[in-house]
DNA sequence: TCTTGCTTGTCAACTTTTTGTTCAAATTTT
DNA sequence: AAAATTTGAACAAAAAGTTGACAAGCAAGA
């Protein structure tokens, strides 16, 4: 539960704003707190932030505030909205996963952006990310290390769930004054769809991101960050657990980079280099919801690098 | 349903027009809002559309106004054909190429997508890729090679455009029966910008893709080909030119596939391995037009691979 | 050729509606 | 005590509505 101003702070809207939406058009309506505060959920933020998106393409709000979130998403994605589809049964979550390996397996692109496209209607952004595509990458990464499937399918994944995300983020990418981030993998890091998840969430979560994709030198993203003026560098660290490249690689980008600028960690085989990313600064993020929070963290300018956090939360 | 702005973009029309034409021809209805503004529904918005199109290509608005929507239809895909494209401002070609890049200097996504949409609409599907996406290539592997891009700008402008064309073929991707065509690049190929043209280029044409991205060995590349029953496998090949590798791996690629199964390689550096490729009987594809060509012929049964053509075309 | 009238898109003026922001005062949180 | 949150009222800018005028393009007739 957030209070108006962090919803604020993450729609890009102003708090001003919100309420009123709320008074005319009643587009969302918090719980309260005993003494009257404002209470949103994490719906509510997404509605928000997709009504802010609308608005800042044009429809106008008095129109599309009431209309069902799902609605809101379709109106977006595409801005054909027509009869959204009838969900008569709501689809086990582990059958969901089960299916889009067999869609990969069987190289079914159509198939697997329909699991993608129904599980994003019912769960919306944040959830899709949370409950599908993430436990689903998961499961690529140990497919491919167990033999199970084969590169091509673990491209052929990344690459329709990369185009699953970028559209599904698009509609966010909208607000002008958001802080930049740059998101990539390390040199000698091939798999790249922890580093498209992360974008795509990012960027749900109101960054403007710069993928860059996979395996990329400390120097190349130092200097991209610099480009970009980038808060922070995302970075997902995924197969070879004992690179001692990698150390080298982490620490020269650490050198590179102003001290404001913070570095963050994820990835199955983050917690493998524990030592080199305390050394330099890094924060691991440990699930989705992690990285949001370090995000904000972050954003909110509590990013000194290189020495233990100030104030423990 | 939308309001007016919202149709005028979609449209192409300014509000002005739209409501003269309600005014004088009633052309459209829309229903109103209490307060008096107009609402106009999806089929409002198609109609006006096919108004737009049919006038832009000569009719004239009074005599088409009350027309029904169906032989507005009709009236389209008949003068389609003949439609002169009255071009108002060309931005010279090689000006926006040079934009392109210093978007991708800047690492600046939005602009860089501004662009490419820009040409979209400016030149059509077809021709966005033929005088934009596939010289910019061109432009960014040598920069790239001559090293006044790092790999970062690199791959940042493959994830961009691949965005982008993955967007632009999607309209396409209906066909139930189209043929199937997997791309990728085979492996010791890092650069999949090609790929990725041929991707939307095959799309537009009417093929089903299966995009597997850069860099795989020959007997995934071949797997994929037989689980999807490919009538064709098309891969780019653009930087290292000796690589003798590769021509193993073309050789094993060949050997794994069925002889009905058509190899076509395009890229820069094609040329290069032209010994193996013809002796394996691969078509090499020279800029984006002659791909279409052959993609027809192998569509057309014209594909017995490892003999020269039988008819001269 | 010139005039006349019709078609069609654009503009200007003015009104009403929509929508974001500002101000002030009361209450709560830090 | 200072900073946030809530509420209502008022305000101003933007958008959309209507009406009437006007100019360019075109066809037909004097």
């Amino acid at each position: 539960m957030h209070s108006i101003r962090i919803v604020a702070r993450r729609t890009g809207l102003s708090a001003h704003v919100i309420r009123i939406w709320e008074k005319r058009y009643r587009a969302v309506e918090p719980d309260r707190t005993a003494t009257n505060r404002r209470l949103y959920s994490e719906s509510d933020v997404e509605r928000l932030s997709l009504l802010h998106a609308a608005t800042a393409s044009g429809h106008s709000i008095g129109l599309i505030a009431q209309l069902p979130t799902a609605h809101l998403r379709q109106l977006l994605s595409r801005s054909a909205a027509v009869a959204p589809a009838p969900c008569s049964e709501p689809p086990a979550p582990e059958t969901l996963r089960n299916q889009c390996v067999a869609a990969i397996r069987d190289l079914d692109q159509h198939e697997l952006e329909r699991l993608l496209r129904g599980a994003a209607l019912q769960h919306g952004t944040q959830g899709v990310l949370q409950k599908l595509v993430a436990p689903l990458a998961t499961d690529v990464g140990r497919l491919w290390q167990q033999g199970e499937i084969t590169a091509a399918h673990e491209h052929f994944a990344s690459a329709v769930i990369r185009g699953f995300l970028t559209d599904l983020a698009r509609p966010f990418a909208l607000t002008p004054a958001a802080p930049m981030l740059v998101v990539g993998t390390p040199a000698g890091q091939i798999h790249e769809l922890g580093a498209v998840i992360a974008a795509a969430a990012a960027t749900a979560h109101g960054w403007r991101v710069t993928y860059l994709g996979p395996s990329l030198p400390a120097c190349e993203l130092a200097s991209a960050a610099l480009r970009t003026e980038s808060r922070a560098v995302a970075l997902s660290v995924v197969y070879p657990k004992d690179d001692p490249d990698l150390s080298r690689e982490l620490e020269q980008l650490r050198s590179y980079l102003p001290a404001r600028t913070a570095i963050i960690v994820g990835g199955r085989a983050a917690g493998a280099y524990a030592r080199v990313l305390d050394r330099i600064g890094a924060r691991i993020a440990v699930g989705i919801e992690d990285f949001y929070a370090l995000l904000d963290q972050v954003r909110s300018g509590d990013g000194a690098p290189g020495q233990p956090e100030r104030k423990p939360v």
